[in-house]
DNA sequence: GTGCTGATGCAATGATTGCTCTATGCCAAG
DNA sequence: CTTGGCATAGAGCAATCATTGCATCAGCAC
């Protein structure tokens, strides 16, 4: 699976590796994080965390919010940019792996299929909400 | 001279505490601060600094701002208002001794007018430059 | 006396920085 | 084609900063 995005991210002309891929993807399916929480997600430590968005937010895939609420705290929500990339390499994913599935006896399709659904649903595709409300955006990102 | 200070503020109508009315001195003398310096000039804990700055800022007599260049930094700088609020203090401050020096023999007004100033100068009036640049306004105060 | 607001300290959170290393990708010199 | 130099990304750790939550105290208005 992991080799299938990789290929697919590759392919790709953005330049974005795979760890700066799984934050996009973090951040596609679970809504709006704190850096803590994606970097928790990830395994890392906070400092790779922060540093990983950064370059995610040199690139305009994401953008940072601050609260009102809670004034340590930051957000990081996907921009128009990012939400496309992240569905632009599903899409080649999917591609890749119906290219595979029609490469099967024609009476196994459908087990494998809905196979690969259930290790997609798995995965877990929770729908983005509205958060962001109450979150004002915070400063430039800082040259390099 | 706290007790004539703590006097003039008490005269005012603005609602500043004594507490209040150092941060803001400290703002108004050495320029646009961190909330870490402020405190420890003021030699109290962070935190009470963090949110004497809050009451501060929600009565408009200082501003915080962001770096671009060290995100985690607030920085703290007076409003015209809060300018004026300690200008205003210490023209009164100013009056008292005056009055002070008029009621003592002729022959001690030079010596005691200088001393008074030596000490003005000693405490230290540093002037305002132009820091805040490459800083932006940051979010609003929370709402109590 | 009661209730409220401001001032404080301490511990816990969150975000970042600075420093140091390792892994990769790329490019020119052999 | 392989080797050496370089730049960038990914990581971890310790140190900084700003803030919050929680609890205590003091002073003021009723």
């Amino acid at each position: 699976m992991v080799a299938i995005a990789a290929r697919s991210l590759a392919g790709l002309d953005a330049d974005v590796t795979l760890p700066q891929y799984r934050a996009l993807v973090v951040l596609a399916s679970r809504g709006p994080q704190r850096p803590v929480d994606i970097s928790t997600e990830l395994g890392v430590n906070p400092s790779t965390g922060t540093r990983m968005c950064d370059r995610l937010a040199r690139k305009k895939l994401i953008r940072r919010y601050r609260s009102t609420a809670n004034r340590r705290e930051v957000r990081l929500s996907l921009t128009a940019a990012g939400r496309e990339l992240v569905e632009e390499v599903t899409r080649r994913r999917v591609e890749e792996l119906s290219r595979f599935v029609e490469g099967m006896p024609q009476s196994w399709h459908r087990p494998v299929t809905q196979a690969l659904r259930s290790l997609s649903a798995a995965v877990g595709e929770v729908p983005e909400s509205e958060w962001w409300l109450g979150w004002a955006d915070v400063d430039e990102v800082p040259a390099t």
